[in-house]
DNA sequence: TCAATAGTTCACAATATATGAACTATTGAA
DNA sequence: TTCAATAGTTCATATATTGTGAACTATTGA
């Protein structure tokens, strides 16, 4: 299989982190993960959030995710674990990234 | 001429603000508006940047800010004036748009 | 070897974007 | 008043992006 590609930090752009985060399934996703103590599978969020996303979807935004320099998939057997960068992104990104988390936050809980 | 939609900061969305600032040319342009103690119309930037883009493209982006919630645009005359709408903002979002504008800021700093 | 599982890639329909051209609104001057 | 100039919007449409079912690849365990 093709190697995932993760961007090095000082590749990563802030126009790529918010298009990566612009979207709520993504974002979600993201805040999952960092609020996660292992890393976390993608066919996890399949049962999570009940198959509302088709998988090839759900696949897709993953490797938005990933690009962007948010989080780094590997392969354990069949499957990925998904784990987030943040910590080491936290010099260039870390505050805007977790405010971004904080606000969307927010935002649930007011609804 | 129809009347311009500003949303009420309740109506707003991080989702809504992200995908404003996920293109650099916007996040500039807020990031003048903010910076300047007057408003600022529309074509000071065609000026300011040497009319590198059409000025329908560039009407569009301040649509998109403005219907973000990000600026106001009053009409003064012949044109209009935008202003940032971080302060009203601050309570839900400030701290958001700020470290937004903030990491843009040391990304072109750093190029 | 084969079935099961996880995830990716492909193809393409549906949706969104950028921009030149045409249009609307306002002003100031003749 | 009319008219030209200026600011900005809207329209039309060509181009690009997105979401998804279907087909595919990779890994494991039986």
């Amino acid at each position: 299989m093709k190697p995932l590609y993760h961007p090095s930090v000082q590749d990563m752009t802030v126009e790529g982190i918010l298009y990566a985060l612009a979207d709520p399934v993504r974002a979600q996703i993201l805040a999952e993960i960092a609020a996660a103590d292992c890393p976390q599978s993608c066919s996890m969020f399949l049962k999570v959030h009940n198959k509302k996303l088709p998988k090839s979807t759900l696949s897709k935004h993953f490797k938005i995710l990933r690009e962007a320099g948010l989080i780094r998939s590997t392969r354990h057997g069949v499957e990925l674990h998904n784990a987030s960068r943040c910590a080491e992104i936290k010099d260039r990104f870390g505050g805007m990234v977790s405010e971004i988390l904080k606000t969307y936050h927010k935002q649930i809980a007011k609804k």
